[in-house]
DNA sequence: CATTTACGAGAACGGATGTTCACCGCATGG
DNA sequence: CCATGCGGTGAACATCCGTTCTCGTAAATG
């Protein structure tokens, strides 16, 4: 777009000498409102980075708390928000700042359901990396809502990093265990779940089995729902149900889903989990308990109730979670 | 300072999660004022960087222009300001650009005496530079106010650049031409002037005759400032006044000047004027026309007036002050 | 040609930010 | 012991900024 040129100018005038968007706009011949959006498409694009040249994390004493407790490797949060909306984006760069971490120059990962993990590619700004592959590791023709799904996710970071991306041409959810098998029997697909399982890096979202506490759950029927809460589910990494002991649920649904299983998943070195909601909390709880996932990316009222769970064993008692929590209007 | 951390915690929230103030200040326990000064701290002392990924320059074509009509090198244009001290401002800045872009890793820098090179340092940021060194090319000891003197100027210089600095131990305007001549002999002030002389690059002021064009006509008496006119000055460089032709005024006062010459001072490979304000056009017209500096650091009302005065000898009518002059409220 | 739709622009509003001012606690010195 | 001043604080005010809403234009469509 032409308009780079002037978003450059306007940057200029408005970051480094400190002019208004009134002073900028009568200085070009500009609305203000012009120049307030030119400034706003400008950060968006990149065009303005503000770096933080400071190692100072807001919440260093909950990340530590939760590395801890759970044994993890890493864990990274986000401030949370009255509105939904702000604490996703927040997470999604939290996400970001992780797989920035992460991510190696080339290899191989793994990408899950989540609508978390669909919010990080919006937030990554990294230089091309051709020999990196971002893999779907569960199908991705599923009912699932909009731009959510395994395969568009793994596109969205794949092009953010100038990656690779392979698809998995299969539903994440079959309607039969007879149609899943037929699909795991097609070799494009055995061939991308290969490649999944064999990633170095894995990032998911963790669901819940309580209604609106994931992306999947709510796609099912009651009958499947009620077999699988019958089965001790208490939450999913892309389709696959586990119980509190982080134990897969055997069943219907188990059978009928094409991607990896818990066990291939599982055997991936680095596990992130990025999640959050008082939803998510016992899944993600259990996720990272039982050693499924061994990063997590979350949010502060996620992470102290997680804290909390943790804590209950030990100190029954004790509720930090006002800390984290930002007082109403 | 312990609040290096905080800065750096409520940047993040800020600039990365994009929380307000008011709301950093609740999840902090900490007064929303509070908030406003730690980030704006922050941004002064550097850990907040805002860099603008574009080449864009607002004064792009007036640089040109600058550039073509006097010969130059190369021309830094910072926005005008109703208010001066704004202004002085925004011109540091662009000289901290000017000196980013042209000081070397290693050699000398001579500085001269200008309330504009004063305001630069502020605005550097740089790495430590301990090949490099700043030299003061006129003596210090004057009356001139409050910290605008060449040594003063090269000390903060070279403390922003981490570079050495270079002391002249002599008043920049003696007493009497006995009285210099008597400092000129001195082997420090000898040994900083050689140096000065041999320096790569050249940062000074430039200053008019009439009354508050320049920090050093202010300082002479009545009488000498008669003199200096009748001998046709038009302007000085640190000190060193010149007539429009842009030789050396012969005098009182040129005699009385311990630093170094108009000829040793336009030896210096490259030149570098800083210097705007209506009162300055004459003299910094002269000073380029004549070549005695073959770069300028300046505001867009002064290069525009510097255009119009140059075009004046081949466009007489046209004036395009305007397009640079910000309307009034 | 008339209608619809999409897009971009600026007016207006409400919230966010930055600055000024009065105050307070603490240190220094009489 | 009280004056004096200095660094730091939050209240109040004055802009400034971002968003929403409405309007007008232009392209696409019937």
């Amino acid at each position: 777009m032409e308009s780079r040129e002037l978003q450059g100018r306007v940057a200029r005038l408005h970051y480094q000498h400190g002019m208004t968007h009134q002073e900028i706009g009568d200085l070009l011949g500009l609305s203000r409102v012009k120049v307030t959006r030119l400034l706003a498409d400008a950060r968006r694009s990149g065009i303005v980075e503000i770096t933080i040249h400071s190692s100072a994390n807001p919440f260093a004493d909950l990340e530590a708390e939760l590395v801890g407790r759970f044994g993890l490797q890493q864990v990274w949060i986000a401030p949370s928000f009255p509105e939904e909306r702000r604490t996703t984006e927040s997470v999604g760069m939290a996400g970001a700042e992780c797989l920035r971490a992460l991510v190696p120059t080339s290899g191989t990962v793994a990408v899950g359901l989540s609508s978390s993990v669909a919010a990080i590619a919006a937030h990554v700004h990294a230089d091309p990396a051709p020999d990196l592959g971002f893999v779907p590791l569960a199908g991705s023709w599923g009912g699932i809502s909009r731009g959510m799904n395994p395969h568009e996710v793994a596109l969205r970071l794949g092009s953010a990093f100038g990656a690779r991306t392979y698809h998995l041409p299969a539903p994440i959810l079959a309607s039969s265990p007879d149609t899943a098998a037929a699909f795991r029997s097609d070799p494009g697909v055995q061939e991308t779940m290969r490649r999944a399982a064999e990633a170095d890096l894995l990032i998911a979202g963790v669901g819940g089995t309580e209604p609106r506490a994931g992306l999947l759950i709510d796609e099912l029927g009651r009958s499947e729902q009620r077999q699988l809460v019958a089965g001790g589910a208490v939450g999913d990494i892309s389709a696959r149900f586990f119980d509190d002991a982080g134990r897969a649920v055997a069943g219907d649904v188990d059978e009928r889903v094409v991607g990896l299983s818990l066990d291939q998943l599982s055997a991936i070195p680095h596990r992130v989990a990025v999640s959050f909601g008082p939803h998510k909390v016992r899944a993600l709880e259990t996720t990272l308990r039982a050693g499924l996932m061994n990063m997590v990316v979350t949010d502060a009222e996620t992470a102290t109730a997680l804290v909390a769970t943790a804590a209950g064993d030990r100190r029954p008692s004790e509720n930090r979670e006002s800390q984290y929590r930002r007082s109403g209007a």
